[in-house]
DNA sequence: ATGGCACGCATGGCGTGA
């Protein structure tokens, strides 16, 4: 099983780049984030040529999350569960050949000052409750997305001046790493433990890709069951340097099973 | 230290992203 993740910067822009993907690719499933697309607009015509089901919920403006996958799922869940904001535009779950598969587009914080910051460390905490009331550490289960943190240094260009960056700063890690620590590993870090490889560049340094100074901040994880099945893990980076770019890109992994 | 670019929109500036 190949499955992938792309923070789009709005659906209907980058359409092209998302069919030329997926039919170079062809992965099993492609989980989107940041559509930028209410539901009653979302591009489901022009997604049909490439054959993919497709499962949504977004928004006006802003967030969105999409998962396309070459079988049809065998349940779809929106949103969290837990009697707070539901959070639909962000969390996405599906199961696939048995297989849940959870995409998120984690809030990003805006400042270490903000409340919006402390929203982000709470979504975690609501993350990691609804891993536990949803799925089992030992069984196969997969979370990738837009997760808004660098967990290491080697994760970001200069970390020393961003330490006080909401996707950097100590707080924001170690929610990310007690979410992790329910029992989700990294694959990228299980298979290239030593390999710096950002996920994402900023558009407002023009130099930013050609100096390579960028964050990996989307993730791939797996529980222990499907991490010892991950056989190939890899960015491309190539639809960073197309024309009218996401300013992230994709990641994709393979999976025995 | 600051801003930069891109996107969407009850759009001619603003909120948001990271």
């Amino acid at each position: 099983m190949k499955i992938a993740t792309f923070n789009v910067n709005s659906l209907r822009k980058r359409l092209p780049i998302v069919l030329d993907w997926l039919a170079q690719q062809k992965p099993d499933v492609l989980c989107l984030q940041e559509t930028k697309v209410q539901d009653s607009e979302f591009p489901l015509l022009a997604l049909a040529p490439s054959g993919y089901h497709i499962t949504f919920r977004g928004m006006k403006s802003y967030n969105g999350v999409a998962i396309l996958s070459r079988k049809q799922p065998e349940a779809v869940f929106h949103g969290f569960d837990d009697g707070g904001e539901s959070e639909d535009a962000r969390l996405l779950r599906v199961i696939l050949d048995g297989i849940p598969i959870v995409n998120t587009y984690v809030p990003q914080g805006f400042e270490i000052d903000s409340p919006k910051y402390q929203y982000k460390l709470g979504w975690y905490e609501r993350l990691r409750k609804y891993f536990e009331k949803h799925l089992s550490p030992g069984k196969p289960a997969i979370w990738c997305g837009d997760m808004n943190v660098a967990p290491r240094p080697m994760d970001v260009h200069s970390p020393e001046k961003h330490l006080k960056h909401v996707c950097y700063h100590e707080d924001a890690r170690k929610a990310y790493e007690r979410t992790l620590a329910w029992g989700f590993q990294d694959v990228f870090v299980k298979l290239y433990p030593d390999r710096q490889q950002y996920t994402f560049w900023d558009y407002r340094a023009p130099s930013s890709l050609e100096a390579n100074k960028g964050w990996r901040i989307d993730h791939i994880l797996a529980t222990a069951p499907l991490l010892e099945k991950c056989t190939r893990v890899d960015v491309d980076i190539e639809p960073r340097r197309a024309k009218d770019p996401s300013d992230h890109t994709f990641l994709w992994a393979e999976f025995s099973v």
